[in-house]
DNA sequence: GTAATATGTTAGACTGATCTAACAAAATTA
DNA sequence: TAATTTTGTTAGATCAGTCTAACATATTAC
């Protein structure tokens, strides 16, 4: 059995690795706002679980079970914030708090439901992709994706994701009107300060600044 | 703050102390599975942050505080079995453990949420009464209820609740087609065991052991 | 290439939640 | 009422999860 401490140091361990494949001991530590001793210890434990690749002054890596087993976790998350938007009518800034508690309940049947009930989808309230019931992404369009920011004047998009959300930024996103789907056209890019004036539905001169546009992830028209 | 296990105890002594308002260490020790020492000590610690009155080799009771808090965590059970049964579209019989765990969930809004969207119910699915937002519980219906083996031959009453539901009585209650509202008419009672034929919807003559009709609360007609 | 800094590890302490063993008090039985 | 049984308490151990202090290894800067 696997505690809900353990499973949110393999949480965070999966975020962190996502991108570069390993992940070292400080940076799991900060993601945690726990002491590195206490996750190096942790460490050990998950890798005398056979979860995580564990080897002195060595960056730490997820094993096959550990990434299932993290994804699986993660797959509680989001499908639940995909309900609490959809059947509860949260709104998709409030929901991550609750997903956190809710992702630790020991009940298949319960998940199981919810995905029924949503009709098995596939990526969750800010666009993140729902692992599947074996623990596997389809990352496939997801990688595709491109930052906002990266983004010439004159292209048009379609808002598809955000990365890395916080509380604020969803806000923030409310307050613009702006949500998954919209058609974003960038009118304009200041040089100085690479903030965009963007166009979409509604709005026809948006400023957004470079930091938001590098937290919104957009499919080419 | 309160820990999910310093909740178990709570509950517990809030279910065991219903009636005679009191319970001993004892009682407590096997309705948790936990052994005397532990619910010893952790009746101290309860009493240290003003929840319980703990003398020694006396019984245990609550404080005005202890039973608030209580009533409330059995409001968040209460309201996710109904919400699990109404919503999502399990049986009363399948609810009891997920309910347990989601109990524990620190988010006033998602409970709230669930109330509002269930038209704020005075009773879960399997007819106990759910406190309200300040730990209040409305029993002044609920007590009135009598016990099914309490009834006479020929008398006519309403099913209102099941006491102490176990998961074995709620299934043999769906074979049988006994559901909360059902009229009972009382055809027969033998006088060697205490069984009772009974009819209702559906049922013109059906045997239930005195066990059985122990634990079914009715309403005279 | 050494010094300074950042990162990682070990050791040891603390708290919460559990246990067993031993002892004490209360209740029951004879 | 004395003996026995049940219930309650104390003491001390253990494990999970956290910390700080001290030490070790890597990395970075000069």
């Amino acid at each position: 059995m696997i505690s809900q401490t353990e499973e949110n140091y393999l949480k965070a361990l999966w975020n962190l690795t996502s991108s570069k494949g390993e992940a070292s001991v400080n940076e799991l530590s900060k993601q945690l706002d726990i002491k590195m001793p206490t996750v190096n210890s942790m460490m050990k434990r998950l890798a005398e679980k056979g979860l995580v690749h564990y080897e002195s002054y060595k960056p730490l890596k997820l094993t096959d079970k550990g990434k299932r087993l993290a994804a699986l976790i993660i797959r509680k998350h989001r499908l639940t914030e995909m309900y609490l938007v959809e059947k509860m009518g949260f709104g998709w800034e409030e929901v991550h708090d609750i997903a956190e508690q809710i992702e630790h309940i020991q009940s298949p049947a319960f998940f199981e439901k919810m995905d029924e009930l949503l009709g098995f989808p596939k990526v969750d309230p800010h666009g993140s992709p729902i692992p599947d019931r074996n623990g596997k992404v389809e990352t496939e369009q997801y990688i595709r994706y491109i930052k906002l920011s990266d983004c010439k004047e004159g292209d048009t998009v379609t808002f598809m994701a955000v990365s890395h959300s916080s509380d604020e930024l969803l806000k923030f996103l409310n307050s613009r009107d702006l949500s998954l789907g919209s058609k974003i056209k960038v009118k304009s890019i200041e040089p100085f300060d690479e903030s965009m004036t963007v166009s979409y539905a509604g709005r026809k001169a948006e400023m957004l600044s470079n930091k938001v546009c590098d937290k919104l992830l957009v499919r080419p028209a």
